[in-house]
DNA sequence: ATCAACCAACCGTCCGTTCGGTAGGTTACT
DNA sequence: AGTAACCTACCGAACGGACGGTTGGTTGAT
């Protein structure tokens, strides 16, 4: 169902080679975030991947080898199109915020990268490493990008200083749970009308622009 | 369909005892929420309960009636404590608020049920039922009453009405993912640092109270 | 005597992994 | 040009072990 748009295989063969390996990390991605790291096999890998299940130990060393590449690649492609958010000088503050909030919606909802967290929570204790590149080549790197579209609209004075742990975890923490609410309940027919993503998306950009707003001078003078 | 299969009214002697059963929902929930459905190996319940895996299925006929009786009971005990909340007249709206965000933390982070979603999710494709069950059981009641509890507020017209949906994912998001996170890096040794839950907790708590208050006219006339 | 509770042993299946081997292309030395 | 060696990519078959689940039999309190 998958086809390369490629019509001629043998074009420059030892340059552009998407085959196998490319492959079998795609088909690997898929099956881990349906079924999780222990409820998928090698041979069911093999079967999706239409090759015999020794052909996968050519390429990867072991089970837990190919899972640490399928979870460990790929991220800095999803950081781009934010940072490229961040440095947009056309924006004014606030629409930089929506923007970065779409993206983060984008990101974390509709791409296998964002979708990783349940199974990362999964396999985090027997391999501890995924975690950490999940974290630092990930979690860190949006949360940075998101401090410092703030902050700069701070320093212009555009929006309030509000406490930055809060902050954070009132940007993300929606946009997660919203992400494994999905997966949770794809079963739900119901589940558009329970979790629509851009009225939620909407909604959540109102609210966090609201307390960055800065108040026309209610309180804050003591 | 299992049932009351009990033809006899006999339930004096079954009030009180340490009960195997028990037991082993216990364990198993450790289990699987320590490694997963598919990683749960019923062999591994019996040693964990110390006793022989043939046991267990005299107690449950399946390993997915196992786990179902596991993620389908305990909900209603985790709501009760914030019912409670919801009808203490004693308190104020912002003190109510707070005190049920406290313990929306407290059961989502350090209650077995709370911490079930990644589990949930890695299962919800083969066993439908249990999402059905956790949404029902526990996600919309815990809704519910916040929902309940902020619309007393603004009856009184203590706080502003805001968009519903928006606050719901505002309040709940920033939990669940903060106690997802929390399993995600429980082997990395700045998680207290990354992830506290007490200041997390309060300051999240601060951002919706200045939400939910309303301003001093500045432009709510409508 | 009954019967829930428990156990030892086992079933067939599937797991991750390994081994030996094949096909085809490239290189290296006559 | 011949050919032997080598390389990557793949496959068929099998390994030992663990899996979920079953059987028949043994407790021990009632």
């Amino acid at each position: 169902m998958e086809k390369e748009d490629e019509p001629k295989p043998e074009s420059a063969q030892d340059k552009e080679r998407p085959s196998r390996r490319a492959e079998i990390l795609e088909q690997a991605r898929t099956l881990f975030l349906d079924k999780g790291y222990a409820g998928t096999s090698m041979s069911a890998l093999a079967k999706a991947c239409g090759i015999q299940k020794a052909s996968l130990y050519h390429h990867f060393p072991s089970k837990e080898a190919l899972f640490i590449a399928c979870v460990t690649e790929g991220y800095d492609v999803a950081i781009l199109a934010l940072q490229e958010i961040q440095d947009d000088r056309a924006l004014t503050h606030e629409e930089r915020v929506r923007r970065a909030l779409a993206e983060i919606y984008r990101i974390t909802i509709d791409s296998p990268v964002g979708r990783m967290s349940p199974l990362i929570a999964e396999v985090s204790r027997q391999i501890p490493e995924v975690a950490r590149a999940f974290h630092d080549g990930f979690i860190i790197q949006q949360h940075e990008i998101v401090n410092a579209i703030i902050d700069a609209g701070i320093e212009d004075g555009a929006f309030a200083r509000q406490d930055r742990l809060g902050m954070e975890h009132l940007i993300f923490g929606p946009i997660v749970t919203l992400s494994i609410s999905r997966q949770m309940f794809t079963g739900l027919e119901t589940i558009e009308t329970l979790f629509p993503v851009a009225q939620v998306r909407d909604s959540h950009c109102d609210l966090i622009l609201q307390l960055l707003r800065k108040q026309p001078e209610s309180d804050s003078a003591a």
